[in-house]
DNA sequence: TTACTAAAGGATAATAATTATCCTTTAAGA
DNA sequence: TCTTAAAGGATAATTATTATCCTTTAGTAA
């Protein structure tokens, strides 16, 4: 993926501090703060941890990335991509997209609610298949 | 409702602060740490707020409430209740319940995913019939 | 290329959010 | 009542996040 392009769709400066960042969360698929910045320490032995909360927000802003919180855990992050939903163990923690028809829900809850609804944030949790 | 006796059930004591929580939870429906602490205080002048957070974190332990995260604003607070999805209009704020077959959604998901799933975080969000 | 400038980085201070501590008060049960 | 573990209040400590200020650099244009 061409992050550069996609940092400058978003007008945003295609530093090497955000392309790392990038770069992380797309190897990750996705990551928490914590996690991020202690990874981003090995590629950039300086970066401040206010540079990483001033890019987290600059591209959330811009909606080139997503926080996606979770209950009971901190939020993580992840390049934004088309409608999905989430899955996370509660047992080993794995946390994964899964695709659903959620225009359908959206669909039907529209109905069901008078609402006009455009988003929606979807997580289910339970037991991967290693783990139940 | 009797909160005393929920309380109870949860093994928490049944204290004059808490009751009042319960109780602005249950008619506000969802409301955050900040508007609880300024609407408990009204009723308890001098309650602190590190009161006020161990309350919630004891009762969010026993489950007897539970912590909504909701994307791009401040958790909310509800009392526990059976599995729900929520509304959010993104114009007046309005936050509200909506049953949906939630464990038809599961069952679906599951049979997608091979996870064992128990339960879900779903909110919606758009514009309210006023504001659409 | 070089030069210019707004944007971004780094260091760190400030603020906000949450938790811990310590001592006093009280709910609940004997 | 009496007893005691749990809870409340005040406040300090910790953690998370944002603001500030000065330096560096990406992007653009001569």
């Amino acid at each position: 993926m061409n992050y550069e392009a996609l940092l400058h769709e978003h007008t945003l400066k295609a530093t090497p501090q955000r392309l790392g960042i990038l770069s992380l969360m797309h190897t990750n698929g996705h990551i928490s703060i914590d996690e991020l910045f202690e990874q981003i320490k090995k590629q950039f032995h300086s970066i401040s941890l206010a540079t990483l909360y001033k890019n987290i927000n600059a591209m959330s802003e811009t909606a080139l990335i997503t926080e996606v919180k979770i209950p009971n855990m901190k939020s993580k992050y992840e390049i934004a991509k088309e409608r999905h939903a989430h899955l996370l163990c509660d047992k080993c923690g794995e946390f994964k997209d899964i695709s659903l028809d959620i225009d359908k829900l959206i669909r039907l809850t529209e109905a069901k609610s008078k609402y006009k609804l455009n988003d929606t944030s979807l997580i289910f949790s339970g037991l991967c298949e290693k783990c139940k």
